[in-house]
DNA sequence: GCAGTTCGAGAACAATCGTTCTTGACCGAT
DNA sequence: ATCGGTCAAGAACGATTGTTCTCGAACTGC
């Protein structure tokens, strides 16, 4: 019963997520929105409720559909050089990764359920590292958490300081971090 | 002649640089400003012209006074170890450490003079930790700047995370990346 | 085909935003 | 002592914020 609804609401919590990545929490206006995402007002707010309603349900797909995916991944690397590279191209790219960055440095610090977020995004990702880090036979191995939670933060500041920076310095930063820890000083064929 | 003012600027920038780095450029009115600094609005227009004026300042004080500071002690460290420890320790204290960090996550993508002093800011970061690394001899000294850049993204991040985390997991984290790319492989006692 | 319900379009809401104006009070030089 | 100029205090400005209301159109179940 009832007239269907004509606009997807997949596309709508998409392109909310792309504008949220870019301009931020407060730098996005209902405006912005509804004339990006095309659909009314009313619509808007029927839907989602209000805009932290919405913001709230982009932030929560993002983490579903693209961190804890990537989170998986890394987590099933074989060695910690590819998984922190993994890590740093995927988290590079795309649309919307940016997302749970700006939600971490704008919003979190005050919205708690924004903040449970972020830590959920964030702590997967650290654990996924942990866990690589623990399965491999490497210097770092015994660096454990700590050493994790490093590692996450760097990938974390490159794509936060690509946001202006000319371009691309994040995937060679984050290959160089890598082969730091990468050699089993044994078998580094230097004088060999 | 006319009469003399009654507010200490300096304060002014002070309390206004804390205030946005706490709450970001957006999150911070005008009369938060007002009401925190305890200086009146026309005053504050005729010394600043603007927010966004009040906010620049604020911002390029930070760099003079703390940050390029502390990228010259950073730079003066005897190793790539001692620098990042200098560096995350000195970055994770003091009530405005956030301002650089916010406004790079916040406002320099869309306002290219924030940008600028962003840049500056970091740039001479990476390029005391380049410095640094190029002087050691351990295996980091190949990797040049773009490993500098990974750790300075790698503080950079542990700083935002820590906006919201518990607390105090940034040294530690920063303390095991130091001792990640700390041993010149030969001299260290594993089997001797 | 009619009733009931939901949707889309746009005006309108109060609140807040950054900024400016008006009004006296105060001070230093003449 | 008086005048010129800068100050502090606060009201007021238009613009924009997020949100709600009103209205007519569109669709489904009886």
């Amino acid at each position: 019963m009832g007239r269907p609804r004509t606009f997807d609401e997949e596309r709508a919590v998409e392109s909310a997520a792309e504008l949220f990545a870019r301009h931020g929490y407060e730098g996005t206006s209902v405006d912005d929105l509804v004339t990006a995402i095309g659909v009314h007002r009313g619509s808007l707010y029927k839907v989602f409720g209000s805009k932290r309603g919405l913001y709230l349900t982009a932030l929560r797909r993002h983490l579903d559909r693209h961190v804890l995916p990537l989170a998986g991944r890394v987590a099933a690397a074989p060695d910690p050089v590819r998984a922190l590279t993994a890590a740093a191209d995927a988290y590079d790219s795309g649309p919307a990764a940016g997302l749970l960055l700006l939600a971490q440095a704008e919003t979190a610090h005050r919205d708690p359920e924004v903040a449970a977020l972020t830590a959920e995004g964030f702590g997967a990702l650290e654990e996924a590292i942990a866990a690589v880090l623990a399965a491999s036979d490497g210097p770092a191995a015994e660096a454990g958490p700590d050493l994790a939670r490093a590692l996450t933060a760097a990938v974390l500041g490159l794509r936060l300081r690509s946001r202006t920076a000319d371009a691309a310095a994040g995937p060679g930063a984050a290959r160089a971090l890598a082969a730091c820890l990468a050699p089993p000083p044994a078998d580094r064929p230097t004088g060999e």
